[in-house]
RNA sequence: GGAGGCGUCGCCUAGUCCGGUCUAUGGCGCCCGCCUGCUAAGCGGGUUUGGGGCUACAACCCCAUCGAGGGUUCAAAUCCCUCCGCCUCCGCCA
């Protein structure tokens, strides 16, 4: 949640913060009055109490009718503290709830609007041009042995795959090539739990309006994830932090499981969209001020590592509506799929600052005080969108694929995946 | 899955049976100061976190915080219940 402070003392930005996401700005007068309230309650509890306190104290030292004269005072006071802390607990919950339906303010940078309201920032590469007609990635899955989605919607539904044979090297040496990059960069090499308990949902931001793409474990307060992401903002959850040992950097892998509801008829060819897919997603804790550099730098990995692979991307500033509850900022590298003839989301990174701190209660202690750190986020691989956007690129004519030359060492060596005869 | 034990303000620890004197003890570590040729030792002081009031976002005063949440009571670290976590043993199992 925002820093109920620049609510107090600034409420105009907060307002000028929804606009800008094409959101209402009542909110920000709820959250006000809320505040309001909830402070008048702690007011009347705590006078209350203390004058429990200091009877309490005569009550233990008087004797005889004395006593029994106090005992009658302090039974009803008794009564009118409990109620008072009643009303202070409510206070205290609508306060906070209102609080935290408004999302991240967002960057001054990032453009206003919504989903199509992006800018391009750059690209890289060229679009691969063909001169013979291109396989789509399923198509060249199929004839590789490498993606079998047939099997995938058999055993366990749409939108599920299995990868076979290349399909399956591919993925362990982009998730290797993917934490050799983590390790080079100084990350910690993490392996996350994908069932978290609802604090780890609900403090990253997975709850609100996202809730409806999320798994839920029938009988158990467990959630899937949808991303590391949620593990690795828990990991220091209720922590204060030591600021020297600041940054810390992360990269997770996990398996990543969404319901895509809403989705409905969107990419339902292949395994551009689907509803469980590994990852290994770069996390790190640092200061506010210093997150804004940290966000570059996730963003030099991304391309870097798309670098490795040969690939044609744009990368994209998201416009404010588009960021999600928690991010302040986030840029996304989009590659180019030739039998799409556009650009797909294959990696993203935001900036969360301390949204996703405040929520769940992690800060660091600096010289001058104690205060909630950063968290950024950022795909370093995400795997099969990474396999369409490779599978796709780097085909050739009799339906091979060329292996980008970062990749090979990945692969036992091999320069080109070749189709096989398959069952 | 069954049985038992444990959880105290960075770490260790006293207190829990028998509720009020707990404004939570002591040690270690850390910080400030004194002493000292330097260091060590010694001496003195400080050292959970969150919130409210008042304000200069200081000082100060107050409230909460003994794993979490409920309950009993005028009063809970202490009694009762639920949950979470850790440990030991048994069973089962990759």
């Amino acid at each position: 949640m925002i820093d109920p402070r620049i609510l107090r003392d600034d409420p105009d930005r907060v307002r000028a913060a929804q606009a800008k996401r094409g959101l209402p700005a009542d909110v920000v007068d709820r959250a006000l009055s809320a505040d309001t309230a909830r402070r008048e309650s702690i007011s009347a509890f705590e006078s209350l109490r203390a004058e429990q306190k200091q009877l309490g104290k005569q009550v233990s030292r008087a004797q005889g009718d004395e006593k029994a004269a106090l005992l009658d005072r302090t039974r009803a006071l008794a009564a009118d503290v409990k109620t008072a802390e009643a009303r202070q607990a409510e206070a205290e919950a609508a306060w906070v709830e209102t609080l935290k339906e408004i999302p991240n303010l967002a960057a001054d940078e990032a453009p206003a609007g919504g989903e199509d309201d992006y800018t391009v920032l750059e690209h890289i590469g060229t679009p691969v041009e063909f001169d013979f007609e291109p396989r789509d990635h399923l198509e060249l899955g199929r004839l590789l042995g490498a993606i079998d989605v047939e099997r995938g919607a058999k055993v366990s539904g749409s939108r599920f795959y299995f990868l076979t044979g290349v399909g399956a090297q591919l993925e362990f040496a982009l998730v290797n090539l993917a934490n050799e990059t983590a390790r080079d960069h100084g990350f910690t090499q993490v392996i996350a739990p994908s069932l978290v308990r609802p604090r780890a949902m609900d403090g990253t931001g997975f709850l609100g309006q996202a809730a409806d793409d999320v798994y839920r474990i029938e009988g158990e307060d467990l959630y899937l994830v949808g991303t590391s992401e949620v593990p690795m903002a828990a990991y220091h959850s209720d922590e204060i932090l030591d600021a020297g040992s600041l940054p810390l950097r992360y990269a997770a892998f996990s398996p990543c499981f969404r319901k895509e509801a809403g989705s409905h008829g969107k990419d339902t060819r292949g395994i551009i969209r689907v509803h469980w897919f590994d990852k290994v997603e770069m996390f790190v804790y640092t200061t506010i001020e210093d997150s804004f550099a940290e966000h570059q730098r996730l963003l030099s990995i991304e391309k870097a590592f798309l670098d490795k692979l040969e690939l044609a991307y744009r990368v994209i500033d998201t416009a404010a509506g588009d960021l999600g509850l928690s991010a302040q900022r986030k840029f996304d590298c989009e590659a180019w799929i030739p039998t799409q003839g556009r650009y797909r989301e294959l990696t993203s990174t935001s900036n969360c600052t301390d949204f996703q701190t405040r929520r769940l209660d992690t800060r660091a202690r600096f010289p001058d005080g104690t205060r909630h750190v950063a968290t950024l986020n950022g795909t370093l691989c995400a795997i099969p969108r990474t396999i369409v956007a490779i599978l796709e690129t780097h085909q050739l004519e009799d339906g091979s694929v060329r292996v980008p030359e970062a990749l090979r060492p990945y692969l036992g060596g091999v320069d080109v995946l070749k189709p096989v005869d398959v069952g």
